[in-house]
Order: C-alpha cells, then sequence, then structure tokens
DNA sequence: GGTGGACAAATATTCGAGTATATGCATGAT
DNA sequence: ATCATGCATATACTCGAATATTTGTCCACC
C-alpha cells in the first residue's frame, strides 16, 4: 500500500478540496456513485466524508435527498461576515500576543508566496487557484499563533467557506497587495489594535464586493 | 416503518445523548460491534454518527484505533473557558437584542421547568440528569433568539462541551438559582450589557469549581 | 531478567449487493 | 388545462461479510 492514510481521510480531503477551489458550482449535487467512480472508492467512504463536511456546513445534506454544494446567498453572506468580523479579530489578537518564532517564519513565508504568485487566472475573470490556496494560507498563518484550538478552529472554518464565496465572485478585483502588506508589519510588529482594524475593514471590503453579485 | 428519520439521526442523537448525560466515562472507548448490537444498526451507520461527532469534538478519533469519549483536562477546560468567554456573550447580546416574543415564551418556560427540578441525583453527590437537562435548556433558550445561525451554532457546541464538564465534576453544589434567575430577568429586560456580565461572571464561576476537580 | 519477533485475537476499515425512498413521466379524471 | 395517481427509473440508505491494522501474548534468545 502507498497510502499511509485511511481511504476516509484521502476522499474527505479531496472532496472537501474541489468544493473549496471551486471545481462544482454552489447548489450542484454531489452523487454518490459518481464520488464513488472518481475516487475508486465504495459508497460508505464517500458518505462518511460528505456528512463530515455537512458538520462544518461545506456542503448541504437532506435526509433522503443526498448532498449538495452549499448555496451561495446574500443572506448567509452577512450572516458569515458578521460572524467573521465576530470571532475572527480574536484569533488574530490571541495570535499576534502569542505566536512565537516559528510562527513569524511560516507568517513571512506565507506572504511572499502571495506576493509573487499571479491573482488573475488566464479568462483574467477570476482569482487563480493559486492565488485563492496562496492568499488562504496567509491568513491562515496570520492566526496560526492562537494557542488556543477551539478559538482557532472555530475562525478557520469560518475563513474556509468565506474564501467559498470569493472564489464564485466574478466581480472586479481588489487591490489587496497593501493590505496584506499592512496586516504582515502589524502583526510582525505584535500591534493587535492595528491588525485587528486591518482585518475588519478587510473583513467589511470583501463583503461590500462579494454582496454585489449575489 | 414506525421511524420517520433515518437510522443515522437515530443513532447520532442516541450516542450524542449518551455522551452529554455522562453515560460513559472520558476515556471510554466507543466500540463499533458494541454499538451495533445496542442500537441494532450496521457498523456504517454507527461509524457515520461517530465521525459526525468527532467533527465537533464531542467524541476523539485517531485513525485506525476507534473512537473514545474526550479526555477531560485542566488545560483543555482552560481553553474551553476562554473560548465561551470570547463567544457566548456574543450570541446572548444578539438573543437579547434580537429575540421577539417567542423567544421570551420558550425562555420563561425553560426557566420554570430549571427551577422546579431537583438539583441533585439520589447520591447527592452529582447534579441529578434532568436538572442538567433543564439546565441546559435554559441556556439553549438564553440565545436562541440570536438570529445569526452561525454565531448561534458555534456558541451552542461550546456549551454542549461545558455541559459535558459538568457532568463529570464531583465537586460541591453551587447555589445557582439566583444567577438565573438574574440571568432571566436581564433577558426579559433587554438589558444586554447586564445579562452579558452575569454570563460571563457564571462562566468564570464554572470554570474554578470544575478546575479543582481535574 | 529483559528484548525482540512471530503468532493469535481483537478491532477498525472498506466494499458492494440489497433495500428503501424520492423523482420524473405518462395516463386518466375533473 | 390542471391536478391526481400509478409506474419506472434514479438515487440514497443500510447491512454484513471480507480485508487491513493494531494490540496482546508467548517464546526464543541475549
Amino acid at each position: 500500500m502507498t497510502d499511509k492514510a485511511t481511504a476516509n481521510e484521502r476522499v474527505y480531503s479531496a472532496i472537501r478540496w474541489e468544493i473549496l477551489a471551486g471545481d462544482r458550482h454552489p447548489g450542484q449535487p454531489l452523487k454518490t456513485a459518481e464520488l464513488c467512480k472518481r475516487f475508486e472508492s465504495g459508497v460508505g467512504v464517500v458518505r462518511e466524508s460528505l456528512l463530515r463536511l455537512a458538520e462544518h456546513g461545506l456542503v448541504q445534506v437532506r435526509p433522503m435527498q443526498g448532498f449538495r454544494v452549499p448555496e451561495l446567498t446574500a443572506d448567509d453572506l452577512r450572516d458569515l461576515t458578521e460572524a467573521r468580523l465576530d470571532i475572527e479579530p480574536l484569533a488574530l489578537r490571541y495570535s499576534v500576543t502569542q505566536g512565537g518564532a516559528e510562527w513569524e517564519s511560516h507568517l513571512v513565508g506565507a506572504h511572499h508566496l502571495l506576493t509573487v504568485t499571479p491573482k488573475q487566472d488566464n479568462s483574467g475573470k477570476r482569482y487563480s487557484p493559486e492565488w485563492g490556496k496562496a492568499h488562504g494560507a496567509f491568513h491562515t498563518a496570520l492566526i496560526a499563533g492562537c494557542r488556543n484550538r477551539r478559538v482557532l478552529g472555530i475562525a478557520q472554518r469560518l475563513r474556509d467557506t468565506a474564501e467559498l464565496y470569493r472564489r464564485w465572485s466574478t466581480g472586479p478585483q481588489e487591490d489587496t497587495a497593501d493590505d496584506h502588506r499592512g496586516l504582515l508589519d502589524a502583526a510582525l510588529a505584535r500591534d493587535a489594535d492595528l491588525a485587528v482594524d486591518l482585518l475588519t475593514a478587510r473583513i467589511r471590503a470583501t463583503h461590500d464586493v462579494l454582496s454585489q453579485h449575489l
């Protein structure tokens, strides 16, 4: 066996990534039969993965009616933004306060990768998958210094869903390079108040852009 | 068929309740074979339920080593309390601000049930399961006015875990009737600041009592 | 006595066939 | 034309046997 992890873990990660990367449209059904063939696994493994994802809201499930990619609505985006504004600052404050040298190191590296990754895909209409990945990794690194695993996990899941919305926005590309630079500097300077201000401004700006497309 | 819901949902709720009610000791393995016999279902259903619960931290899972009831530690309690102090006030504030007549009605009813339910079990050393249930229902009703389903769900899950710690505390019983009365009055008076103060005081007090038993 | 390796038992994981439910379509009645 | 009913198909759900892995035990060997 070349696989170290269980099939469950493989399929879970694969489906999760497909959704976050935007390979599937919001509202699209996720049929077990199709996923079984694609991942060469039995129906049980696929169901277990989908149910786990559903528990975090990354797929919708209705009994006896199967699974589907969540619909994106203006109402849901409002709730999501509200929750992010309430909770992500908590994680960021802990991170900036508690993060050590290793945290700084990863953060600097993640920011560098973000700056050198092309933002748009070939069509020029969407964020490139690579940039989306680098962007998510930067924000993950930003709060990764938070020692409280619960708060960190909650914030991270909110970010994942926000990334899903971003993936499906087709609107004008903001210029966010300065914002990210500012966040990095504030974090490295251990200026929690400034970092939180910048982050909340980013979240609000993201909301305004995305809400125009729903 | 007498069952309306799927077997999955039945087993999920049953296992969840057994854990929250304290029928199983922290750290105790949850063997699929045993659960299958008890709930008269196949192994797939039990696994799906356990994996879903694991996603919220209500059971621990390690690949190829099965499932178990989470261990309760002082470190984890500290993280949990910190997260509760950060997040539950958010949900309470929304609830007190946004809750309608129906919310008030359920809240008053839940409080009444709490006041008339005996607090201790027969041995006098533990909280009675009925009181635990009523206590959880009161706090759930308290924040149920929050319209943001995400914030509400996050707060509720933190409360569930806190209830698990409470269930396993064997220490001196606090007198909490006044606190609950105060919370009810503040909520009905729509005094969010006061309600939040009372709630945070309660969370801190709970932490102090529970941390002595770990 | 302690160590390590082979074997056996217990347990977790995976798979696919069998069953239950939902969905779409055709038919007929109001 | 609209709605209801029944049938056919597609899909979800469940089960238990088959497989893979871990855990425990015994024994040879140092």
